[in-house]
DNA sequence: GATATTTGCCAAACCGGTTTGGCTTTTTGA
DNA sequence: TCAAAAAGCCAAACCGGTTTGGCAAATATC
């Protein structure tokens, strides 16, 4: 792909490189290039279609115009519709994407990471697995610019954009309550990730406030691999006697999946014997029977509020790091009881 | 984020940048580099963290290592999925993806492009809107690598992975035939996309080959971005006498929720009514009630061909064009009436 | 001991941009 | 009419790598 460039230009129109560039870049006035010269260049580049390195560009100006996306897997619909946004409102500001996932995996995380800053990517936006405290350190330390979503560390102050995933656990205990059940379940993934370390407060306080007893039984932890078997013993120890729950929150999408699908095997009936909501959406969700009760997540605004906040950080504005938690809304389908 | 460079490394072993980049390199021996100085080098290198410069670099070689993906939308489970795997696949192998959704517009496909080839990418992967002849045959010219996915312009010799379109839909109409249905319908987008040729075509001979007839009115097309009601007015319009469809078959995983949501609505039975199958899936198919039956499409693969075959033409091998069709397959639930 | 080879390393050019500090030439002002 | 100011453009350095051609010193050859 042999491309044109700024030699090229000025060879062709006998004005120097740097005249071209200057212009090129809309500096033309301020540096007193003419306006028939200004004219020449600019007609003349749109007719060969010039178009600069960015490489060249890139180098000399020590910068690249490309943010780095780090998350556990675009191929999950909450990353991917973050990324979608995330991509979109970059590209509105002139920057592309590059993006890789980690698979939670911490040394991926940290090899990204560094491949990611060897590329001079201007900025990040990281979905950290959060057993990377170190990386996150050492780039906070660097004053790289960065903003972390949806997993935050707690002990590092640094530029973040969560959802509250406490009062969105908190907005789906209390529906159930509401609707008189009384023994609730929690399922929920194995702690390592603060998110699930505040659905999983969310719950045991929502449960307390309401006067409610929380037993041992009511709350189970998965492994983030687990097995659709797994979490059908887990489903049918809670279901039985004599835990025998009335509702159960699924901390994520697809730990509600499988959740659904054990109490299908287990022929219990949905909301009538339990009732269940989801943290979180599915595309399908209104199409299950009964239509599952969800947590929707703010993922527009999550991905929009990261590039803001990131951009604004590479345009020196708003150095000081700031926490943005986005509030979650509940979407109140039959599988809750309700309706 | 000051990064530590060759020169510095140098001036600090006071041996010249060239032989520093020589021995990384790994032509330390080539160029008869004593054991002694590379081993100096190489080690002070890792200790310092030295993480060559991809801009320098990529300028240096006319290379960047990146691959620019360009597809309709990654918020899409489909295209999510498959940009997983392309990533995956990429980094293994060195590179690093930079992604782009054109939302299916033409011009921002081709403002993509020209960005992407502008930032230095080695190699493109397109899920082309279909209206971009002129930049797909404008890479082909240049010998750009690229490789088109899932859609491809029948005229253009390209490389290209894609799946049966046709067999796919095949598969789906041979299924509700063998179980007795006669008059069967499919929903799809009007046509733009050669996908939804070929899936419309794949109906239409397995319908004639099969001895059936298709009317007209079995047949719709929807915009790409209709309204949940006019999906509602064209499943009415099928379910009802005259056209009375004993079984749909919707083109896409989303076509298919909004039909089976439009279903819901009308109180059609499925499958005792209508049958339905879906082309493509969603996550939560098997949990609808009845569960989907759906097309189940080799989007992994079609992630691991596209890089692998793109990877062969960045390395000089493979030149000419090769077109790969990956077959797909059929989960059957209770929605097709079987089981 | 003189010449040919080999060894070990480096200077400099190049990739394609940006930017600084002038150097001419023209215009202005006294 | 001449100095000062303004206008118009450019050369060269720089960003941080890669690579080519070659130089000087050490070793081998005769």
């Amino acid at each position: 792909m042999k491309k044109i460039t700024l030699q090229d230009i000025a060879s062709h129109l006998n004005i120097s490189k740097s005249t071209i560039s200057t212009v090129l870049n809309g500096h033309g006035d301020e540096k007193r290039v003419s306006k028939e010269t200004q004219e020449k260049i600019i007609q003349f580049a749109k007719e060969s279609n010039y178009k600069a390195n960015h490489l060249a560009r890139g180098l000399s100006l020590g910068k690249s115009d490309m943010i780095g996306l780090v998350i556990p897997n675009i191929g999950d619909n909450y990353y991917a519709r973050i990324a979608r946004r995330i991509e979109r409102k970059a590209r509105l500001s002139g920057y592309n994407v590059v993006f890789s996932s980690t698979g939670e995996k911490q040394e991926r995380e940290s090899e990204l990471i560094q491949s990611m800053l060897s590329r001079g990517v201007d900025g990040l936006i990281i979905a950290s697995s959060q057993k990377n405290e170190e990386d996150i350190l050492k780039l906070k330390k660097n004053n790289f610019p960065f903003v972390l979503i949806e997993r935050c560390y707690p002990e590092l102050e640094t530029n973040f954009v969560g959802e509250d995933n406490e009062g969105g656990v908190s907005l789906a205990v209390k529906q159930l309550i509401q609707l008189g059940r009384k023994r609730i379940g929690f399922v929920s993934l194995k702690p390592g990730l603060e998110a699930m370390r505040m659905r999983l407060e969310g719950y045991q306080n929502t449960m307390e406030q309401s006067g409610l007893v929380v037993r041992d039984e009511f709350i189970h932890e998965l492994e983030y691999e687990y097995s659709e078997d797994e979490m059908y013993e887990v489903v049918k120890s809670m279901v039985q006697f004599p835990t025998s729950v009335e509702g159960i929150v699924f901390a994520t999408h697809f730990l509600a999946a499988s959740g659904i699908r054990a109490l299908k095997q287990l022929n219990i009936r949905v909301p009538m014997d339990v009732a269940l909501i989801s943290f979180g959406q599915m595309n399908a969700f209104d199409l299950i029977e009964p239509p599952v009760t969800a947590v929707v997540q703010p993922v527009d605004e999550l991905g929009d509020r990261a590039v803001e906040m990131l951009l604004e950080n590479l345009e020196g504005k708003n150095l000081n790091h700031r926490k943005i938690i986005l509030s979650n809304s509940l979407k109140i389908r039959k599988s809750c009881g309700a309706i």
